[in-house]
RNA sequence: GGUCGCGUGGCCGAGUGGCUAGGCAGAGGUCUGCAAAACCUCGUACGGCGGUUCGAAUCCGCCCGUGACCUCCA
């Protein structure tokens, strides 16, 4: 029986707002979906919540036995400015800004995502898409809910009628919109609009004479809505109907809800089955936004380079925080929770090296099979992270008391311990060691060894002022030394 | 203005009808020559007002605050 037969997995779908248990289509084979960047700035804060949430998501699937098929598409092209079928596209206007060949933008924008999504751990998708790549596809899928009905061509454009839609399917049901409200809201169509109606949006936009990124189509030269890459993308490398569709909130209305309303009016079907969304990120309370002035990249972060920020904060200390709050909920950055984070990440991590160095012994109090039970059932009720962590603390008082003596553990229950615990450290949660710039020579190591060994034998003659010394002008190098009964301990911090 | 969500101790953040979440910070203690680390103990928290209930942080209503998306304005 495999993994994921045993665990019942819960994930929490959106769209029927309620925790469902997990049943892949075609087990082994699971399928994710997760809308990437439009890569037209510096990754933030921003993109690392849905990256971190959905990396949980493919490893544990993994964990699980799935074999996965993760795609995480990069918007190119098609993203205007205002959403609403107007203003620039956000990529040319950056190449227009910083006098680039809009390919240029994507490339440079692109790495940096990657850059930043490698120093996260988060492990790259099995298929990375990117729009531009897929105009053949989309205009395909164009063409069939024209064919269906659903879309109507005007003056080179080709819109989703979504009123038509309505009549025979639910437009609203995934965001949980009232068509109606949203058609009084927007108000009616300018004159000079193409659309319809308000509500209706782009399959299909003719470009104007200034734009750059165009492609040919039987409606003339254009390039595609924005919604449609994801539909047509996902159907491409996942099939008509898949497992998982994630995404953030933001994207919730109007994308993933015109993505939907795409595919059942080319397909005649739901292709998702389950829509995931992660929470957004605020600071300091606040949300982030370019023009509140908190706006920051996760460079910035990492190196402290942002005037909001105390101090620089590791990619996984950002990423043990992210995992401390459950996805759905959203996640205030404070200099203070940062903080907090780091020590309690420290803590964690020194557990490790404790659990390295523990010795079996008599039967303790530590009951590592509940210990692993708890901590798959907290992944299986929809990603609990912090509740996993919970447990891994938990866990790291019982191995801290093993290893002063005051609690024990036998053989086998130690080496189970150690699989479970770095099983959920490393492989699930995807916490490395983070050791940069802490190369140390055995040579070094030997001398340091040397100095502290003389220290003991200093301190054996009651010689107070001399080993004193010695350990604060140990700290002066950024070695800190733990004194161990008839012994020692150090390590290098910053 | 519309829709949906959230409001938990000094800070972050789980929990969702009765049973200690956890981390950080703080206080006291054990260990130590002193420190560091570790371990033990502690704070008796759930926005406000009503209601349901034997019992509510947990359900319902209203209010306040706050967030996201949409709309309007700029």
């Amino acid at each position: 029986m495999s993994k994921y037969q045993e665990n019942k997995f819960y994930i929490f779908n959106t769209l029927t707002r309620k925790k469902e248990l997990f049943q892949a289509m075609n087990p082994p084979h699971a399928g994710l979906y997760v809308c990437g960047p439009t890569v037209y700035g510096d990754p933030h804060l921003g993109h690392a919540r849905p990256a971190v949430t959905f990396d949980l998501l493919f490893r544990y699937l993994k964990h699980l036995g799935y074999k996965t098929r993760y795609v995480r598409n990069i918007t190119d092209v098609g993203h205007l400015e205002s959403d609403a079928d107007e203003g620039e596209d956000k990529i040319e206007k950056r190449a227009r800004l910083e006098k680039l060949e809009p390919m240029e933008v994507v490339q440079h924008y692109t790495n940096s995502y990657h850059n930043a999504m490698n120093r996260l751990n988060v492990l790259p998708p099995s298929i990375e898409p990117r729009a531009s790549g897929h105009i053949i596809e989309q205009q395909m899928m164009a063409q069939k809910i024209l064919d269906n009905g659903y879309a109507y061509e005007a003056n080179g454009s080709l819109y989703f009628d979504v009123l038509k839609y309505h009549k025979d399917h639910n437009y609203g049901r995934l965001s949980g919109r009232v068509l109606e409200d949203l058609i009084s809201n927007s108000g009616k169509p300018g004159v000079r609009d193409e659309k319809r109606n308000s509500v209706d949006f782009a399959l299909w936009k003719k470009a104007d004479p200034s734009h750059i990124m165009r492609w040919p189509s039987k409606w003339g030269e254009g390039f595609p809505g924005w919604h449609l890459e994801c539909s047509a993308m996902s159907q491409k490398y996942l099939g008509e109907q898949f497992d998982i569709h994630g995404g953030g909130m933001d994207l919730l209305f109007p994308h993933h809800e015109c993505e939907m309303a795409q595919s059942v009016a080319a397909g005649g079907s739901d292709a998702v089955r389950y829509w995931m969304h992660n929470n957004m990120v605020t600071i300091n309370g606040q949300k982030m936004g370019k023009s509140l002035g908190n706006f920051i990249t996760l460079d910035e972060l990492f190196s402290g380079s942002h005037e909001l920020l105390e101090s620089s904060y590791s990619p996984m200390t950002i990423r043990f925080f992210m995992l401390q709050a459950h996805y759905g909920s959203t996640l205030d950055f404070s200099n203070e929770a940062l903080a907090a984070a780091r020590k309690g990440l420290i803590r964690l991590m020194s557990t490790l090296k404790v659990l390295d160095k523990l010795e079996p012994g008599e039967a303790g109090s530590f009951r590592v099979d509940q210990f692993e039970e708890d901590a798959f059932r907290a992944m299986n009720d929809d990603l609990g992270t912090p509740v996993l962590i919970a447990h891994l603390f938990d866990a790291s008082r019982f191995i801290n008391s093993a290893y002063t003596g005051s609690d024990s553990i036998t053989a086998p229950d130690l080496e189970k311990l150690r699989k479970v615990f770095r099983l959920f450290v490393f492989d699930i949660l995807g916490i490395q060691e983070e050791e940069e710039d802490k190369e140390i020579g055995d040579l070094t190591s030997d001398l340091v060894n040397l100095l502290l060994t003389i220290r003991l034998e200093v301190k054996k003659k009651k010689d107070f002022e001399l080993s004193d010394r010695i350990r604060e002008e140990l700290a002066g190098f950024g070695i800190v030394v733990k004194d161990k009964k008839d012994g020692f301990e150090w390590e290098i911090k910053d």
